[in-house]
Formats: structure tokens, C-alpha cells, sequence
DNA sequence: ACCTGAACACCGTTCAAGT
DNA sequence: ACCTGAACACCGTTCAAGT
């Protein structure tokens, strides 16, 4: 949140790394994945490539930084509830809302196994799990099903607002497109699709993916010893 | 089809889409998603660029073509199951063995959301679901959570087979490392991922992936009125 | 109908040179 | 220490010209 005043020479005040983060994210929500171009930053921030790579070691580290702020600023609150089963779905509706506004968050968050982004999650989830009282020898399966429920629903998010961005349509008629095509589908061979393209107009994401964590929850839980 | 005569010069036999996906599979195999490029596959096919766009609409279709040959390999056995638990295990073991032999399928299915590919999944999830006794409303929120699960997983797989890639490592020296990093997390932020650092290791990827099926599964059905 | 290959418009990354 | 901007190696895509 600063000012981009512009003296003439060289920089007044040097490049940082957060403001590279920032900007990075800005390109990003505005134009997506394909948006964050070393040009476009370099113009953004009024500087070269090169002053870039002074701070930031290449294209996929600054990904996966400006993925991990998004992902830091998501999970700072932390709310107490009253059961492990509630937070969980609360850390997960917050990691919905947080992707559906950054879509490209989803991608990123995969290019990155193993790292930070992915680990802060994982952590959250972890800890709500052993409050369970699921035991430790099961608590690893868990907690990677949830996060792997929701990098999935992730990536699913990241790739329609891409298909969308790219086809240049909003929601309800990307929907509408897909649910066509769907209807053609055959009969004797898709079945199910076929049936299915009638809700997906009408659908909820937010409280199918919602769905989805319940299912694992239950699951999880019935398969603890009590 | 049929023609005869060789004439030698030019090529003998036009060029058919199925060479050119056969030829992108190779290369995606050999050298992961960034092993298909124009100019390797027109090296490989013996030919220019232009020609292959003669067949192929984009990088993009092209892709999506490659990861359907796949899908539809996967899926083409269909043993009967005894149960439809079982049958969605089977689906879901065949589908990871082949994210696993071929990881960047991983990748290019979340790329075409209500694509092919992705329909032919959730076609049979979608039956199996049905057949579980699972209520029409509520069998396109029990298919799309089994598919979210199996993309999140098939995501993380194609993005450590690119990681390893990347940095040249195997699969166990990758985890060795990833555990490392994770063992001097700090210990009051992160308990949860250090205890895990040792389980990483020794972990088997598609044992904790069947038993997020499972969890899966077991939700299903309890939510499921009998 | 199908192929050829040069040309175009990018893009990430590097680096010698500057301050 | 940090920035500048030209240069490099590459990439997807197009297209006039050929057969």
C-alpha cells in the first residue's frame, strides 16, 4: 500500500522483497497465472528484470512466496471453536474463500509440495485431527486426505477461473456451457454425467466442497477407537 | 488409410492425430511436462510445426488429448466388483497407478475441468456412488468429493515427480530431504508436521491414498439414509 | 488436403556495467 | 549492496508458399 513516486533517478529507496510479493500478487488477481511476467512486473514496480532477481531467485520462488503470504494471511486468525470437527471446517471454509478470491492460489499451492504454503495447512489440519483423539499411527493418513480434498478442490477452482479468464465468460455462463455439453453426453455410456447436468447450474461450491470435508470427517472419526 | 504407393519425397503417409499424441505421450513420459515442446515433437515426428497444427488445435488440446488416452486406457478394464465399495477402490487404485507411472496426468487433468478426461472419471465414481444406495440429491456431492480427492492427490504426485525432477533427486533422497526440512520446523509452531517428518519416509503413497478412500467412502454412506 | 519452414511475439534468466 | 537494460536461448503460434 505505497506510493510509487518517481524522483527520475535510479531509486530513491531500494526494492524489497515483500513489495515484489505485492505486486506479484496484484498482477496475479488481476490477469491470473499468465499475468506474472517479469515485464510486467519490471514496469509495475519501475524497474528492470534484473533488479528483480536481486530479491527473488526466480519465477517459481516468487509463485510460491506470494502463494504462501496468501495462504499466512488466511490462517492468522484463529478462532477458537468448540469442537475439532468445527475448526476443521472452518480452517477449510477460510482456505475456499481465501482461493476463490485468488484462484491461481490453487495451482500454487501445488508447485510447492513440501513447502511452507503447503506445510502451514497441513499443521492446522494435523492439530485439529490428534484433538479427534485420532491416534498417532493414523493421525498422518487424516490429515494428508484433508489436505489432499482441499488441494484438489483447489486446483479444480484455479483451472475453471483459468477457463474461464481464457474463454472470456463469467461463471454462470461457463457453467451453462459445460452443462450443454454434458447433456449431449450419451446416454447408455454417461448415465450419471448426464443426470448431473441439471444440478450443475444450480450448484453451491462452497457447500459441495463443505460436503466433501464432512464425508472425510465422519469417515475419519468412525475409524478412530473411541 | 490405404494408399500404396511410396513415392519417397514429402511423407509417404499424412500425419494422423494419434501419432501426434502417441509421440506427445513419449516425450511427456521421458521428460515430464516440460519435455513437450513444438519442436521436440516435430524432431520426433519427422516433420514442422505447422504441420502439426494441421491436426492439433493448441499445446493445450493437445495435452488433454494425451492425458484422455490415458484416462480412457485406465478405465477401460472394468472388472465386476463385488461390492461397489470395492469397485471404487479399484477405480481409484487403477487411476493412481497411472498418475504414478505417467505424472503429469496429474497435472493436465485439472487443466480441462469438465473436460473428457475428467467426465470419464466422475462417470464412474458417479455409478458406483449410485449403487452405493446414495440418494440422487446427494450423489453429485458424494462423486464430486471421491474426484476432488483423487485430483488433490494426483496434483501432489505429478508436482513431486516434477520437484524430483527438477532437482535431480529419486524419490527417497527427496523425502530424506523433505523430512529434514520438516524436523527443524519450530517446535511450538509446527508439532504436528515434525512428528510427521519421520513417518514421510518410510510412508507408502498409495496405502494412505486408499485410506483416504476409504474415510471417504465410510462418510458417504453414513450420511446416506439406509 | 496436408506439409514446410521461416518469421513473429513473447518469456524467463543472465550479466557486464553502472551507482 | 543494489540497479540497469541489453542480450540470450527458448517457446507457442501463424502463415505464405508449396505439393
Amino acid at each position: 500500500m505505497e506510493k510509487k513516486s518517481t524522483t527520475g533517478q535510479r531509486r530513491e529507496q531500494s526494492l524489497t522483497r515483500e513489495q515484489i510479493i505485492n505486486a506479484a500478487i496484484q498482477l496475479l488477481d488481476d490477469s491470473g497465472e499468465p499475468g506474472l511476467t517479469f515485464q510486467a512486473l519490471s514496469k509495475l514496480l519501475a524497474t528492470g528484470p534484473g533488479a528483480i532477481y536481486w530479491h527473488v531467485a526466480s519465477k517459481s520462488d516468487l509463485l510460491t512466496a506470494a502463494c504462501d503470504a496468501i495462504v499466512t494471511r488466511t490462517l492468522s486468525t484463529t478462532p477458537v471453536e468448540a469442537t475439532p470437527e468445527a475448526a476443521i471446517s472452518t480452517i477449510a471454509v477460510e482456505l475456499f474463500d481465501a482461493i476463490d478470491a485468488h484462484p491461481w492460489v490453487g495451482a500454487a499451492l501445488t508447485y510447492a509440495p513440501g513447502q511452507l504454503p503447503m506445510v502451514r495447512i497441513f499443521e492446522r489440519l494435523g492439530q485439529q485431527v490428534r484433538a479427534l483423539g485420532v491416534p498417532e499411527s493414523e493421525a498422518w493418513a487424516a490429515a494428508s486426505a484433508l489436505l489432499n480434498y482441499i488441494l484438489g478442490v483447489a486446483c479444480q477452482n484455479a483451472a475453471n477461473a483459468k477457463l474461464a479468464r481464457v474463454h472470456g465468460l463469467e461463471r454462470s455462463r461457463f457453467l451453462e456451457e459445460v452443462s450443454a455439453t454434458w447433456s449431449q453426453l450419451d446416454a447408455n455410456e454417461y448415465p450419471f454425467t448426464r443426470s448431473a447436468a441439471g444440478q450443475l447450474q444450480g450448484h453451491d461450491d462452497q457447500k459441495d466442497f463443505l460436503a466433501g470435508i464432512d464425508f472425510l470427517v465422519s469417515g475419519i472419526i468412525a475409524a478412530a477407537p473411541r
